[in-house]
DNA sequence: TTAATTATTCGTATTATTGCGAACAGAAAA
DNA sequence: TTTTCTGTTCGCAATAATACGAATAATTAA
């Protein structure tokens, strides 16, 4: 009985891995267009600022943050408040994970 | 007044190109665990069936169904009908072209 | 023809996402 | 202190995504 429990949580485990699972959490993270603009800018500019983005992008500020927000839960980007701003830049550790996860993933 | 119009949209096309809008599709779609674990299988193995899918994943077979249909839409899969029975496979003519996006993407 | 097999679509419910403007918070400048 | 600047959070609305079981369609086998 407690051995039947064990394998059917074995098999849930198992069949959805936590790489799978994390390399799609990244991919959900990129899966908007305002975000994949951001994500590339930082990737060719190690920093920016809101204000930067909400200039060019057509969105409204709020919007802006929540995508800003979403990407800081996703782990790829980290901000550091620098008064009155607070500056945007790659969380370079995951960035890198992501990068070997969907190099992997991709057969690239 | 005619100009500024074109001035606009010229703006509102060159902030998101179609390029980062292409690859935030491709992302969407591998953004969920069920649809990441089906995209590596077949990255693997050329083709499978939603049966096969369906005794290994931990969901309904109309919610596999769904998912199936979201990576139609997205353009990396593909069905063959093959009665009684659906092949799966990759669409390889996207499947390069999303390789190729993330690749640059993420100076790969 | 009838039953069995396979997988989709339908109907429905729940939750998540996206978007906006207004209100708010914190620091710096007037 | 009051104002200004930057950016977030709140409140709300609309749409999209996720999930299930039941019903359906299409083909094969009995």
């Amino acid at each position: 009985m407690r051995t039947e429990k064990i394998n059917i949580m074995d098999k849930a485990k198992k069949t959805l891995t936590e790489k799978q699972k994390l390399t799609a959490r990244f991919a959900k993270a990129m899966g908007h267009p305002v975000r994949m603009y951001i994500l590339e800018l930082l990737s060719k500019q190690t920093c920016c600022y809101s204000g930067d983005l909400s200039e060019v992008l057509p969105i409204a500020k709020s919007t802006l943050s929540q995508h800003l927000k979403e990407l800081k839960k996703s782990g790829l980007i980290q901000g550091e408040i620098e008064p009155p701003k607070i500056k945007y830049c790659l969380n370079r550790e995951n960035w890198e994970l992501a990068q070997k996860l969907f190099k992997t993933f991709l057969q690239l």
